[in-house]
RNA sequence: GGGUCGCUAGCUCAGCUGGUAGAGCAGUUCGCUUUUAACGAAUUGGUCACAGGUUCGAAUCCUGUGCGACCCA
């Protein structure tokens, strides 16, 4: 280390590294013996009611925890430390009486960020703060650079991501955001089971990119010497396994499309997608709307949930046609406009929504609602009707062949889950794969490609089935109000 | 992709209409045996994101690049 920086970055690491040679000169250094009894979280709900004499009669002596120090306020003979745990902090009274005079003296250049253990008793201070008196103390891990300032944390938001770890430790706010998304994970997969779902893993690796619409990114396979594509959706696999014979699947997992980075998109984001033979498509929205409100339940959520602006209640689950919504909120439309595609095209004119000459009526409804209605629908909502035009995966209703079987689930004005009546007629969907690889070849990156094993799946024989998919980031960033995708993914994509 | 804003000590931030940089925290030294954003005293620490330009002189004004935030598509 150069003299230019002294008292700088270099020399703190320097400083720190100086009492690690001490450490590692009396063999102290990174010790891996050291195993707490309990928790700090434990010791608070065990003890933390209890008054001082309470507290003097019950037995805490021998109790060991282990800790980062995050807060130390050393007068002279005493000292309080603040030390975090995996699941919260608790405050420990270290004092030249109760410990050896050489040990308090080293212990006094110990540095916030260390990892220390400690062993004693509880009592109360004055204050009535449940504090842990050391009776010995020992550095278990000596932390070289300096923690984040420690009032304010970190507030550049680029090492809160790239650097997580730094963001964890001195953000239990953001921790818990982590908790939440690991118990809204677990409820949502209970929720599956309970039901008789049957969990499964199938390829991220595809050689066709399909199930969805969405550019994917390319990856090499040296031994097959062959493109593969990382999967947009895990549809078209799970599918197959409907014509295998398992009735009820699902996965829950990450897929991947090439596209912009934004706090509302990340190139790999984690979807939780279900199939059900022979379920009705009304039963399927009851089923999405309780694993959403079982998830809620499970990070501590009331009926009513708060999510930026909006106020959500959970308990209350309107279903609307989309025709029904767009007339709605556009007043100027008539039912009859809604199938006169050039009455739709002046009224886009009207929005200053551009569109192409090659979009039929469905396209046109889909645009003008995503315009106008999308954001307004801020209590949850299922809107079905889709038309077939947009709905490439989708069955046909059998009443009104323009429209598919398929709803949308829309909280807070964003989309939460996407379903459908899954198409099993493969003379169909083997022309939906024509369109859409013409589109490819005409140059649409997103479109998908023909997928024949596919199409020789379906005819074997795919029982009805509706299929749901769900946004597991956008469902955790809903149930611990977020608005950043990035707020609830460990280490999302940035710009490098 | 377009617009607006931001980038200054390890961290959090001041720094006006141009005169070569400051605080708090962290660090170092000293004092202090119930503190809790502990306190008091002293002290260290800067290629002001980067690259050009204007100017006698640029953290400050201009242009570009990078990264980020917000809004729009």
């Amino acid at each position: 280390m150069s003299d230019s920086n002294i008292g700088g970055e270099a020399s703190i690491l320097e400083e720190r590294r100086k009492k690690l040679e001490g450490l590692r000169a009396e063999n102290k250094a990174y010790t891996n013996n050291f195993t707490p009894s309990h928790f700090s979280q434990h010791l608070h709900k065990t003890y933390g009611h209890l008054n001082k004499e309470e507290l003097e009669k019950e037995k805490t002596q021998g109790i060991s925890l282990a800790g980062r120090i995050v807060l130390k306020r050393v007068m002279g003979n005493a000292s309080f430390l603040t030390i975090r745990d995996g699941h919260g902090d608790i405050q420990v009274y270290v004092s030249k009486n109760n410990i050896d005079l050489d040990l308090y003296k080293d212990f006094k250049s110990w540095d916030l960020g260390d990892i220390i253990g400690v062993t004693g008793k509880l009592f109360k201070t004055k204050t009535e703060e449940l504090t842990m008196e050391a009776w010995d103390i020992l550095l278990i891990t000596k932390s070289l650079r300096p923690m984040p300032e420690k009032h304010k944390g970190l507030a550049d938001i680029e090492i809160k991501y790239r650097q997580r770890y730094l963001d964890l430790m001195s953000s239990p706010e953001s921790k818990d955001i982590f908790i939440k998304r690991s118990k809204i994970v677990a409820s949502v997969r209970s929720t599956m089971l309970d039901d008789g779902f049957l969990e499964v893993e199938t390829p991220m690796m595809h050689a066709i990119p399909g199930g969805a619409v969405a550019k994917p990114f390319i990856t090499q396979h040296n031994a097959l010497d062959r493109e593969l594509f990382l999967r947009i959706a895990p549809e078209l696999y799970l599918k197959r396994l409907l014509v295998g014979g398992f009735d009820k699947v699902f996965e829950i997992n990450r897929s991947f499309r090439n596209e912009g980075l934004s706090t509302k998109h990340n190139p790999e984001f984690t979807m939780l997608e279900f199939y059900a033979a022979f379920a009705s498509f009304q039963s399927t929205m009851d089923f999405t709307k309780l694993i959403i409100q079982l998830a809620s339940q499970a990070v501590g959520n009331s009926g009513e949930i708060e999510w930026g602006k909006d106020k959500i209640n959970l308990s209350n689950f309107s279903i609307k046609t989309i025709h029904d919504l767009v007339l709605e909120c556009n007043k100027e439309l008539s039912q009859d406009d809604l199938s006169n595609l050039t009455k739709l095209q002046n009224y886009s004119n009207t929005l200053k929504l551009p569109y192409k000459d090659s979009w039929g009526v469905g396209k046109m409804l889909l645009e003008i609602f995503e315009k106008t209605v999308e954001s307004k629908l801020v209590q949850p909502t299922f809107v079905t009707d889709y038309p077939v035009e947009v709905s490439p995966l989708s069955r046909r209703n059998n009443e009104n062949p323009l429209i598919a079987d398929r709803f949308e689930l829309f909280i807070g004005g964003k989309e939460i889950a996407n379903g459908f009546c899954e198409l099993n007629d493969p003379d169909d969907q083997a022309g939906r794969f024509r369109d859409q690889a013409k589109a490819k070849a005409d140059g649409d990156d997103e479109a998908m490609g023909f997928d024949e094993d596919y199409i020789t799946a379906l005819e074997h024989g795919m029982p009805p089935a509706v299929g749901v998919g769900v946004g597991i980031d956008r469902l955790v960033m809903m149930l611990t109000n977020q608005s950043s995708i990035r707020d609830v993914i460990l280490f999302p994509q940035l710009k490098s």
